[in-house]
DNA sequence: CTGTATCCGGCCAGATACTG
DNA sequence: CAGTATCTGGCCGGATACAG
């Protein structure tokens, strides 16, 4: 079967696709990768990370840590002491996730510079439409 | 140096962080994705797309089109003819980014219901919070 | 067939104030 | 220190209608 006319056979193909992407929008918002990028070295306390994440508010880091932990990428550690200390680790999960994040990491350093080229000369030769 | 306190030294690194984020945002969205799945293996028409990624509006494979068009990701062909013909090709920069993608996609095969069975018992014991 | 233009409802992130 | 509660504005995506 060489060349099928559309192969609208493999719904089942764009299903998973759907289901890796259903996993991949836990990555896909705005916090989430710098989050767990800093995390990659240490453990790090609540504060740390709103200190570390510039520009993330307390609502957003608190969002992004409780989804994580959901998702078993992180592990939340109370410390009952006054005052309260939380620590928040990375997962042998997360740091696979990590790891995975890397490939597409070397793609963005690699064509960075000739993305924002295509987009300028797009730009340029578009205004007049 | 072992250790350094929170390392507030790597503000670039950061930078960095960020700079590839606006790259990956590209791809971060509702459609994109999809979209270029449907095209890794061949060429296709606007309509042929429109059918190939399930619920998508016109207005969005539109605009997810003309981004990636701009990025350099894709190429936009038309074909002066009655009615009009445009097609659709991946770009060796879009392949390559569809392979990084692999990698992530194979992640997420991975550890697809290790995450939702996460989910699950995290939901299982937390509802009385 | 391949789009563009317009309206519009819902969601999400930010700001702010408050609490154990 | 480590959150929660509440309000709010803006953006995004879908629906619909129209055009070359």
């Amino acid at each position: 079967m060489p060349v099928p006319p559309i192969d609208t056979a493999d719904e089942s193909e764009q299903e998973i696709c759907r289901q890796h992407l259903q996993i991949l929008a836990l990555i896909g918002d705005k916090w989430t990768i710098l989050v767990i990028g800093r995390l990659r070295d240490r453990t790090l306390r609540f504060g740390e990370l709103h200190r570390a994440v510039t520009g993330i508010s307390q609502r957003m880091l608190t969002r992004t840590l409780r989804q994580l932990e959901r998702d078993g990428l992180l592990t939340r550690t109370v410390h009952p002491s006054v005052p309260p200390r939380v620590e928040y680790t990375l997962t042998e999960l997360g740091s696979t996730l990590l790891d995975s994040l890397s490939y597409l990491a070397e793609w963005a350093t690699t064509n960075r510079q000739q993305i924002t080229a295509n987009r300028r000369h797009y730009d340029a030769t578009h205004q007049g439409d």
